[in-house]
DNA sequence: CTCCCTGCAAACTGTTTGCAAGTAC
DNA sequence: GTACTTGCAAACAGTTTGCAGGGAG
């Protein structure tokens, strides 16, 4: 899998660009959106956070989540385990594969994507503005596990 | 947009088939969404259900949706309006483009897609079951319109 | 000092479930 | 007759909202 290359600074800048206010909070969960294997739910996020901040309210990372989904920050995985679960986003990378084993998710190259919907925009009339493919099957890791 | 080709018997062929029992109700909620212009919540469809039959309940409605969800003869949309609205399968078509604007969905033709798949398959070492591919945009008409 | 953020609890929405009655086969 | 389907109402889960207090700039 791809190793997770998002620096949490990074985020914490586009969020002071934002006008957010940044706090301790914030940058927890930045934290643990960006550093988990995993994809994880609002629920998840909170579990965790209430690791080391017990008195973490569940809004308080349901507005979170909010706001680092419209930032582009993290993207919500859909037809995994409901719709409700996040990854962080990588730039540029709009290919995600979830591998329904492990449940872990893997951006791929996309450039070939890019072509396609050019081409379905010339054909088609329509102007795409936003496009959105997720993949799902088994894992190369999980393919020799079993 | 593509004309709507989808025949209520073979839905209803497909259903029997799947041992599911055939009634009335079934008959007209696949009525429903075969021809419906525009993508539709379990809600709607109960809305215009109870035009004809006032008396449907709505976790018939629920239960119903969700048959022809596992049958594969309805699809999710994911991210419009939330990830609760249907539209009818045209099964070989995989990209469906959904206007921002007047809310109509569109099937789009995909052998390039599915190249792209096969390619992504072969880099990643992932085996791909199933993908999604949701383009969102302003529909060829709606561009007029403006 | 001001405004935004936070926690709590209540409200809300969409969806699911249990059950008795109805209906297809 | 048997088993699946239906309608109703209650239960449920995830999410949102209102508000009083706290913290950042």
């Amino acid at each position: 899998m791809r190793s997770n290359a998002i620096k949490s600074e990074d985020w914490l800048a586009e969020l002071d660009e934002s006008g957010i206010r940044v706090t301790a909070i914030q940058e927890m969960l930045i934290d643990i959106f960006a550093h988990s294997e995993y994809p994880l739910s609002t629920e998840q996020a909170w579990d965790i956070a209430r690791q080391s901040r017990p008195k973490t309210g569940r809004a308080t990372v349901y507005r979170m989540v909010e706001k680092l989904e419209n930032l582009g920050l993290i993207r919500r995985l859909h037809g995994y385990q409901g719709c409700s679960h996040f990854v962080p986003t990588l730039p540029g990378l709009m290919m995600l594969f979830i591998c329904l084993d492990c449940g872990r998710a893997d951006y791929l190259e996309s450039q070939p994507l890019d072509h396609l919907i050019q081409q379905s925009e010339d054909t088609s009339g329509h102007h795409i503005t936003d496009s959105r493919l997720q993949l799902y099957g088994i894992c190369a890791t999980c393919q020799q596990g079993a």
